[in-house]
Order: C-alpha cells, then structure tokens, then sequence
DNA sequence: GCATGATCATGC
DNA sequence: GCATGATCATGC
C-alpha cells in the first residue's frame, strides 16, 4: 500500500509494497525522460545520477537519498535506471555495467553476506530500461521496460561466491588488486574518475586502493536483457544443481565434472560424442559434450553471463607450449583514438575469465585431454607490460611506422612488438592472407600502404606457461 | 630451433 | 563473406 507521511519538508508518498511499485512503474514504459521529468534536472549535464533522480522525484514523489538503505527502503527495493542498446545484428545488449553501491572496504568484512551492504541494498532491484540512442538527446531517451529483479537461486549462489571472494581479498589486503575478471557475475569495478583522485586506504595493507563499487558485469546485464526485456533467450546452465555451488566453486564444479575423461584421447572423445567436425575449435565443442550442455560451451548459461571465453592449449610432452594465444583483431583507426582505460584491450582483459583447455601430447603423440583452469589476467600484467605493447603498437600505427623491410618472397618485417620484447605479449598478423586488410589511419612510410594486413594482440606462450605452471 | 609472418578450415 | 580458433612456413 501507499502511505502518505508528513514530514519537515512536505507530503511525502511511502511504497510499503513491492506490487504497488512495480503498478507504478509500468506507467513508465514508452515516456521520455523529459516528459516524466518536473524539476528540469536533465538540463544539468553534469548530474550523472540524473536519470534514477527524476525518476524517483517526480515519478515516485520521492526525495532523494544516498544512504545504506535501498530506495523504498519500506519495501526493501532499490531502484535503478540502466541503459539497453540495439546492435547491428538486431538483438539487444546491456550498454554497461549495472553499478550498485561503493564498497566499504573497513565495514564489510567484518559483516557475514547476509549482513553485508551489498545484500542490505540490492537484495530485491527494480530495474528500468531505457533504449540508448545517442542521436537523441538526455531528454529524449526512451524507456522500454521496468523489472522487479529477485535472484534465481542458481544466480543467487554465484553472486554469494563472488561476493565472498571480493571479500576475502579484502580481508588480505588485496583491495588494488581487484579485477572484475576475478569473479563470475556480481564484480568489483573501479568507481572514482581517475586513480589519481580514486585512490583509498585499505584494511591490512599499507597500499592505496582504487576506490570500488559492486557492479553486475555487461555480460550478466546483457543476459537479463534477452531473457526479460528483449526476447525470452534462455541457455542450458552446466551447473544443475545450484546447492552443489554451496561447498564449491564453479571452477571446482566443471573438473568434477570433467574427471572422467581425464586422459582420454582427442580421436575417442570424438567416437564417443559422435563428432565428425574438424573445425578448428573442436575442443569447445567436445568441452560442451563432457560438460552436458549440448553444443558449444561458450552457449552455455554460466559462459555468457560470467563472459568466460574458452581457448584451448596443447601442452608438449616436455612441458613447453608451441604455439602463443591469438585475440580478435584490432581496428587500427580504433586503436590510435584509444585512451588506455578505456581500451578495448583493456576491457577485455579487466572484464573476461579464459577458460583454458588442456590438452597434452603423450610420448607417442597423442593429443589427450589434461585439465583446465579459470583465468583472468592479473591486473599487474594487464597495467604494466602488456599497456606497454599496447603504447608501443599504437604510436607506431600513428607514426606510419609499420614495415621494417620486405623479404625476396615479399615476406614483411615489421616494428611491432615482439614475443621477445615483452614478457607478457606480443603483435602478430591474424588474417586470411595478407591482402586480408584494415584501413591505416596514417601511410606506412616505407610502403605507403594505406591498408595493413590484420593484426591481432597476442599472449606469449611462455606467459602462458607460467599461468598454468601450478598444474603441470 | 624458434620467433615471426602468413594462412588454413570451418561455420555462422 | 568473413570472424574465429588454430596451425603452418619462412628466415634469422
């Protein structure tokens, strides 16, 4: 039911029920936020907060409030207002990251989940949509639809893991070294404009952290959008028993899983799934068969919310890996109008786990398969060695600086950084051939090219190695 | 031998 | 038609 209270400062409207806010939310669905606003807030380009505000204000009748308690504090709902966008293929992605309230590194761990800040505040959301254009103005924008947003249970045990494990870091004194790659779901992003003004001090470490907040991953809000808002989409979770996820973590849930084939050669785990495929990502697919799920794993619920990506490594019978790890090509035009915390290398490697598959050669070698292991790149190496072959590729493609001398068969040396240069990366050609091309934003001074063969970031096999030197 | 450049094979 | 995952070929 509605309330009205008077207090010091007027009438104010209390929602004491979840219903009668959800009744009054669906009245939203297909205004602008300049038609739903009364106060001219949006004129203030500078109030980021300035969506959820209006909402609240004018929609609501509420005041506005930034304390520990959710929004309808009565009802024990927290309100937030978050951007949807079209892709060019038609479906919908979430725009960001669903950030909630900043972490108080001092207070929350010394509090159980239950008790924690994060489960006091976000334990029950109202979500409302909006479909981002940015030809349009703030006032413009539409909104799409509102959600009340309980946890499914086989989310709500992850969220719990992930939440323990941002904690424990704390605990530790870890807090810089937070990554949002570090968990499945529910992350711990950096909130602050900068490091230079961001930067806090931390329990039990004389280091500064970056001030953070919690924040459901891009991956896990795009999952949300596809499932409620823009389509029914629903994907087949490896984890069917989400009570299993109480005594283990997910990554110890998949090896379980996965023992049995421990070993098994790559030729008769493919007799045994039927797979005629000689597709080169083979394994993933024969991963998706050991796991259950029928099909690639990367389609499997817990990949695309968790945003893990799978790659496959064959070990050598002496321990060494051959080859080193290739990514998505890069845009060279993107590349040189990149600022580093906002690059696409960097997103990606601050926001997705690998999923590394094993395989080993034996002595007559067979490929079989060995083990696998979660990862995200620690965000030392990401900040540190791998920016630098970011800095180095970047300002070479700015400078035209690209080929170095071209062989007799026309083979071409470039100046991009090496696996030797770098102990974490290096910049290789990823394409069909090598008149597989993108536009050059400047002349390369020795060819005058104005296109280059498709280049991609790569991880050095020996780094490679290293990460997973605890299991072999 | 292996680092670096080039290209293959499949499927969406 | 090309993105993706992966592996081959050249030359230092």
């Amino acid at each position: 039911m509605v309330q009205l209270n008077y207090t010091t400062e007027g009438i104010c409207l209390k929602y004491t029920d979840i219903n009668d806010i959800y009744l009054k939310a669906t009245e939203l669905k297909g205004k602008t936020f300049g038609e739903i606003d009364k106060q001219g807030r949006l004129d203030n380009h500078f109030n980021k907060g300035g969506y959820g505000h209006v909402i609240e204000e004018s929609h609501f009748g509420y005041s506005i409030n930034s304390d520990r308690n959710p929004d309808f504090n009565e009802a024990g709902v927290e309100m937030k207002v978050t951007p949807i966008k079209k892709n060019k293929n038609g479906t919908y992605s979430a725009k960001e990251r669903l950030v909630l309230n900043i972490i108080n590194f001092n207070t929350e761990i010394t509090k159980t989940f239950r008790e924690s800040d994060f489960w006091k505040k976000n334990e029950i959301l109202l979500l409302i949509f909006y479909l981002y254009n940015k030809e349009l103005s703030r006032t413009n924008q539409k909104i799409i639809d509102s959600l009340i947003y309980k946890y499914p249970e086989s989310d709500f045990k992850i969220i719990k893991n992930d939440w323990q494990h941002i904690n424990n870091k704390i605990k530790a004194g870890k807090a810089h070294e937070l990554s949002e790659a570090d968990t499945m779901y529910l992350g711990a992003c950096p909130k602050g404009a900068n490091k230079a003004n961001g930067m806090i001090v931390q329990p039990n470490s004389y280091i500064k952290a970056m001030r953070r907040a919690y924040a459901f991953k891009q991956s896990y809000m795009t999952s949300l959008v596809r499932k409620y808002v823009k389509g029914n989409e629903t994907n087949k979770r490896i984890i069917s028993k989400p009570s299993d996820l109480e005594k283990h973590s997910f990554e110890q849930l998949i090896k379980k899983k996965l023992s049995p084939y421990k070993n098994m050669t790559e030729i008769k785990l493919k007799r045994k799934f039927g797979i005629n495929s000689k597709a080169k990502n083979i394994n993933e697919i024969l991963l998706g068969e050991m796991l259950g799920i029928d099909g690639k794993i990367s389609k499997s619920e817990e990949f695309i919310k968790a945003n893990i990506i799978p790659k496959t490594i064959r070990l050598n019978t002496n321990k060494t890996i051959t080859e080193s790890m290739s990514l998505s090509p890069f845009k060279y035009e993107e590349l040189i109008n990149e600022l580093w915390e906002d690059s696409n290398l960097r997103h990606l490697f601050s926001s997705t786990k690998f999923l590394f598959v094993i395989f080993k050669f034996d002595s007559d070698k067979v490929l079989r398969f060995y083990d696998i292991k979660l990862w995200n790149m620690p965000l030392e190496d990401l900040d540190q060695a791998f920016k630098k072959v970011w800095q180095k590729t970047k300002d070479l493609v700015n400078n035209g600086d690209i080929v170095k001398r071209i062989s007799k068969l026309g083979i071409r040396t470039t100046y991009f950084p090496t696996k030797s240069d770098n102990p974490v990366g290096h910049v290789r050609p990823h394409a069909q051939n090598a008149q597989n091309t993108y536009p050059l934003p400047v002349k390369d001074q020795l060819t005058g090219l104005e296109t280059y063969t498709k280049h991609s970031f790569w991880l050095n096999n020996t780094y490679i190695l290293k990460q997973i030197k605890d299991l072999i």
